[in-house]
DNA sequence: CGGCGTATAGGTATAAATACCTGTTTTGAA
DNA sequence: TTCAAAACAGGTATTTATACCTATACGCCG
């Protein structure tokens, strides 16, 4: 039976991770096999690794590669795919609870804030690597919180104008478009207008094709 | 410092119930203080309590009292507001994802299938009185499934019918009255009705009203 | 400067949704 | 079997939403 776990780590900040190499080897269980400070030759370099880690730290705030962005997501979706098995444990600035689910949800197993204390970061390694999983009380709140909730898609942002939004998220309330002249002091031919153009951009066949959209793309939340 | 973990059981199965007081015993941080075999009393039994159970493990397969049921998911709902600094540890027969989702979103701190070994439960029990929460991997693994679902209201599996939630389904899908129509190979009249309905029992002034509702409910999914 | 997109407003239509009604048939539970 | 609820269908009317036009004022940017 082999005691030692595997562990690698994913993260840019030399300091942090040397801080974290040195947490490491307090506990003798722990066995460092891979360090990497970005994500793109992260999956390069594994494949040339003897050893693959059992349980992969990785820092969620990555720098951006050139101009494509590939951030400790995109490490979790892609090291999830190529190592079904490997662990992954999720260290991060932001507890920021759209964050945590978006992660959880790409195949993290565990999801640390960096101003955890050793032993928990202890804990979550065992934890990940014997139960698959780490979730505190933080974390499970940011999923129940989140369930329903997805992240706004990126092209949303320049497509669908701040007028626009304005009007989805009052459209989202049940007002009709009467009422929301009255409330935005506008004409009902231009809500009218703006409603027409939401429709178009979103590809919607009517209001609740508005709504879906709104919901998917956290223009309006589902309280 | 107390060490101490004051623990209480609603089981309805006398076996299993007095199963688990024998494990618990094996441990002398744990202390058994209320035990109860249904939901209904146990809210009234634990305000006539002295000390107030740190941890509550619950049955999710309570039976019904009279007409009404009244399972585990009422019971968390029911604890989880009236005494929100307990944790609720749910034991279950039922792997299925959507029961361990809806548990979760309904204030458990933890899902735990009936099989489980004494460790595991003594596991369990420690974690979600120390970190707020206890998931293992099939949890997580449910969890990461059933994100962006919720679990319909209570009340709505007696308010809404079959068929009305079969055309809640298809507004949601911006199908017009008359598709609706259609598809179903009824009139347009009654899907008319129906939507009538639907828009009475769900309180809401217009479709919109109605997607919001499909969606907290689960009738429909927000892929 | 000129072009572009946004926000504004209007007209004219039709399609769809919603509000009230009244019924009959089917179905499921007591 | 009996009774209530659910599903079904229809009428009439009004309100909203949607489609398809045009058009002006404003700010921003190359």
């Amino acid at each position: 039976m082999e005691n030692r776990i595997f562990v690698g780590i994913i993260e840019d900040q030399l300091l942090f991770r040397e801080g974290m190499k040195a947490i490491l080897s307090t506990w003798p269980e722990f066995e460092l096999v891979f360090e990497c400070a970005d994500g793109y030759s992260a999956i390069d370099k594994l494949n040339k690794c003897a050893i693959t880690p059992d349980v992969m730290l990785v820092d969620l705030s990555l720098p951006p590669q050139g101009q494509k962005e590939f951030s400790g997501l995109h490490v979790t979706l892609a090291l999830s795919e190529a190592y079904p098995d490997m662990k992954i444990l999720i260290l991060s600035v932001h507890e920021d609870e759209n964050f945590i689910t978006q992660l959880i949800n790409h195949g993290a197993h565990g999801y640390l804030v960096k101003d955890v204390d050793p032993g928990e970061v202890q804990e979550a390694i065992i934890s990940v690597h014997k139960k698959g999983a780490y979730i505190n009380e933080r974390t499970l709140r940011a999923l129940q919180h989140n369930t329903g909730k997805k992240v706004r898609t990126v092209k949303l942002l320049t497509q669908i104008t701040r007028r626009e939004e304005e009007i989805l998220q009052l459209i989202c309330r049940q007002y009709t478009a009467e009422e929301i002249a009255e409330k935005l002091f506008i004409s009902v031919k231009t809500v009218n207008g703006h409603r027409t153009n939401l429709l178009q951009k979103t590809g919607s066949r009517n209001v609740t094709g508005l709504v879906l959209y709104a919901l998917k793309n956290n223009i309006v939340d589902l309280v």
